[in-house]
DNA sequence: CTTGACGTTTACGTTAACGTCAACTTATGC
DNA sequence: GCATAAGTTGACGTTAACGTAAACGTCAAG
């Protein structure tokens, strides 16, 4: 690790590119709280952690997390310390979580099987229709 | 199928308490076309079929969907038939919706191992503690 | 040196998904 | 038969997550 990893940073614009959002959406985070980039004078300058903390954030999103839930997360992610009570919390956060996301597991696999139900009865329908078109109907 | 099947049917009550959503919540759902219950009268009457749409739409907001989301799958869901190219295009929404849904189980799967070593950090952080009060430290 | 391209803050606008009255009607228990 | 609990339709309020526009700084290229 020398300049490869460290030196590495972004601009605002090509972190929105690159993500598909706005630069406003990333401000937005960094009001939020979601990211803090360094600056070299006024503007941004973004790092590899710093990417990488985006790229939690818009996980997140797609689970469908709302941003203060998600800070929450990144917070407990990059703060591995504190007193004895803290860690019980954390712990204790981190496990209602994983109920969410197993939860949201079944969700899925229900809901993937009834696309295939869906489908499948798509299917069917649509060769009805080209043996109706076959036999002239 | 008798009775037991055909008959049942709630309040609105009802069923805000057993989802544990508002009424206010309901009606809104209804607004959106998300349900159609019968009235008797003034009064909304939900039938079986009526609560399976609400818990569908339930599991849509457990995955993060935008009400208008989950109305077209629940449409799609009673709509079996219609013309070829109308079928084409459904076939092709279930299939960028399943898209979705396999990204977001990567998502939980990636979630839930980074959850595993926060944990694990926050326990061995606790042991350390435990160690520290038995040495006086 | 001025013209873009890119960046900044500030502030108001917008949409989704309900919450919260208000004002009124309908059922139900006693 | 009357209180009271439950239901109904507006209508306005609220919060989250940005969009949009104004007004301004900066820096490299022509």
């Amino acid at each position: 690790m020398r300049q490869s990893d460290k030196d590495i940073h972004y601009s605002i614009a090509e972190l929105a590119k690159e993500f598909d959002i706005t630069t406003r959406t990333i401000r937005f985070y960094e009001d939020k709280q979601l990211l803090k980039p360094a600056r070299r004078g006024q503007q941004r300058v973004y790092s590899r952690a710093d990417r990488t903390r985006l790229k939690l954030v818009l996980r997140g999103k797609r689970l469908g997390w709302p941003l203060d839930d998600i800070r929450e997360m990144i917070h407990m992610y990059d703060a591995p310390g504190g007193e004895e009570k803290q860690l019980r919390v954390m712990i204790n956060r981190i496990n209602t979580s994983r109920e969410t996301l197993l939860r949201q597991q079944e969700d899925i696999a229900l809901a993937l099987s009834e696309f295939d139900d869906i489908q499948l009865r798509c299917e069917t329908q649509l060769s009805s229709l080209q043996i109706s078109n076959l036999t002239g109907t």
